[in-house]
DNA sequence: GATGAATGAGTGTTCATTCAT
DNA sequence: TATGAATGAACACTCATTCAT
């Protein structure tokens, strides 16, 4: 419950921020950003109010910093990974969705989508700034994945511009899930990997049964015309 | 100045708490409920402050109530829609998920999910109220339609439990879309009615080409041009 | 000691804003615009912190709001009093410092002029506002009597532009002898009222005895050249 | 950035504290007490906020010695100066502006006096300080020279308690213009030897016109013409 | 009922002061 | 001795809630 007790007037001016910035990650996360006081983010970190200020000059910039360094540092080198991808699109899909869940979908830097969908419309830059750096790349490897697929003749065509979602949506839906109301749901639980299993399993053969026959029909009256 | 001044908005008396509730719902899906101000609230309603708490006793009443009317008279005919039902599981399907936009996702309503989305945590046993009210006999819904579909062969086996997320994670991120980063990203539009098409289309026939021969193509490189 | 003891809650909505108006330039004469809280601004008028800020949006307009408001409506009809003036310039004088005091120098608004000489740094703006609002039409009401007794004859040439500052600068001492130093010299009295003929007396008449004859000379050796 | 930074601001020891007290005048002088933070004084001396409380135990401390550091070491010799003063008493009125001017006055000690008018209220140990050892040795003075006047038959009868204010108003009203308002009013300019000669010029022989009838102008409107 | 002036607990932010280095 | 990171009491300002009208 309390955070680790440190012996008072610890100099660790290096260390302060990244404590900082990840207490509030956790908080804004949970609470949001206005329900989050800043001397609860500065006890999760383990210094005093007054040390907060000394890193971040106003709780919107905390917030801003808290996004921007969550998210800055881990889209690098994802595009690079799946240009060497050797395997079928079908492989890179499953691989990208489930490294993407072993990466940041399980991590706390989840939680900053989270944070998007809450507090997109009290910060609209920021979420913009979200936009470009997190959205647009995720859309465009999923977009070349699957652009791949077609171009192969593994997949058949499709609309690029809505299938990204086939891909995108589960995700999100598995982050809010796990942040929002998946805890106030005791009587269901998602394991994340066979959810994203089966997402895949969907999304790649789709819900109909391999019609040998045309006469694979439900019951009740025939579909007029 | 103005001489016998009007006031602004002329409401019936009766009609008080239901613009109050509109108003809040507006307010709260917006901003976040810490960031809307209850005195904010009555001015969209076209009242002032203290007659806010003459219907609700406090701002978290009014968001319980707020949640709990919105979702309360929707999901009554519901089901029934569906047990007399006639044709494909696919056409259900496909009905369920447009009736359920141009019933729920079109309209206002369909910020309570991204209001549950952002305050599930500060209020769990709204988030409760929600799973059982909302979420579980959505949930049912779908998984009654995919069960009908195995029962009858027209769709494959599938696991249930998850599988009901294929359509459920899909509506739920077009919301979330529509209420919080969509507008913040000007360079991507999502037509409802085509993102839903299109998520119906991958679900139910994959996104895999049919295969001419039975074979699963082989991993490695895929064939040059 | 204790502000009146009111009600609570009493509804004076006319009356409050020149409560606290009167309460804060009270105390920021006092104590200084930093130094003064305003809490205790709020306790001084009989209301709670909160309302004070129902009528001031910051503490600084509050301080703008104290200097406008004081100085504000004093300054009218200062100059046609004396267009009608009939008596000699030396009247006139007297007549200008004497009124001036009694009208404003003892009153609270003489704070004022306490306020701007300690904080016109910090208020630069507001201290350019009471330069052209009090302090030049003073001198050049002064001026105005100067130049009437030169031209008549009854005062000998002078240089205006500095004489003026013969009467503003033993007004001005007396005003800041009353807000600030006065009271903490508990040797010496300053009768406004004598120190005011003294003024008087000397301004017109000089300290030099008339001289009859050149003999009067000091003792000592007589000044070279 | 820069290699092998050097501190900005070498300082010799034993000059901190001095330096200290002449950046803490400057800066209580122009923001007031209050508004002046140590950190800033700190800087202004070249040396580190903690370092400040190594010579000053409390900003309340500081600000007391600086009024004690700056009025200590000038008063020592000054009357000695007159006592031995050989010409007219008109010409030792003159000498003792003027040179308080240029020694005083002119220098930034003279903050001191402004910094007492803005905080005698908050200080009135302080302010009684300094009546005992700034304004009461300056009114004594010139309540000397002008008995010497008196005694020598050089100037008329006064009422010294209260003519010494007609050399004190003056020089005090140049200070606090130097201080506060006069830089906030471009339009005016006051060159202090200017000032100081019309004021002295005023007080030795008043600004009647010298009566050629020994008959004082009887009251009445004006000459005309 | 309806209003909106009044309240005061609560929160973001500052800054004099301390103290480990 | 000098530093500046850390502290926490203090203060400006907000806003849900109350209540006299």
């Amino acid at each position: 419950m309390e955070p680790a007790a440190r012996p008072k007037r610890e100099r660790r001016k290096e260390a302060r921020p990244g404590e900082l910035l990840e207490a509030a990650l956790d908080l804004f996360v949970e609470k949001g950003f206005a329900a989050t006081r800043v001397e609860e983010v500065a006890a999760h970190a383990g210094v005093s109010k007054g040390t907060l200020f000394l890193y971040f000059p106003s709780k919107e910039e905390l917030f801003k910093a808290v996004v921007r360094d969550t998210i800055g540092n881990r889209l690098v080198e994802w595009n690079s990974e799946f240009e060497s991808f050797s395997g079928t699109s079908a492989e890179m899909l499953r691989h990208a969705m489930t490294a993407w869940w072993d990466r940041v979908g399980a991590t706390k830097a989840s939680g900053i989508t989270k944070l998007m969908m809450s507090e997109a419309g009290n910060f609209p830059e920021i979420a913009q700034f979200y936009q470009q750096e997190v959205m647009r790349p995720g859309r465009e490897l999923i977009r070349s994945i699957l652009a791949r697929g077609v171009a192969t003749g593994e997949f058949r065509p499709l609309n690029l511009d809505y299938a990204v979602f086939s891909v995108i949506a589960p995700m999100n839906f598995l982050i809010m899930w796990k942040h929002s109301i998946g805890p106030c749901a005791p009587d269901v639980t998602i394991d994340p990997h066979t959810y994203i299993d089966s997402q895949i399993d969907v999304m790649l053969h789709g819900v109909l049964a391999p019609s040998p026959s045309p006469a694979a029909r439900p019951p009740g009256p025939p579909p007029k015309k």
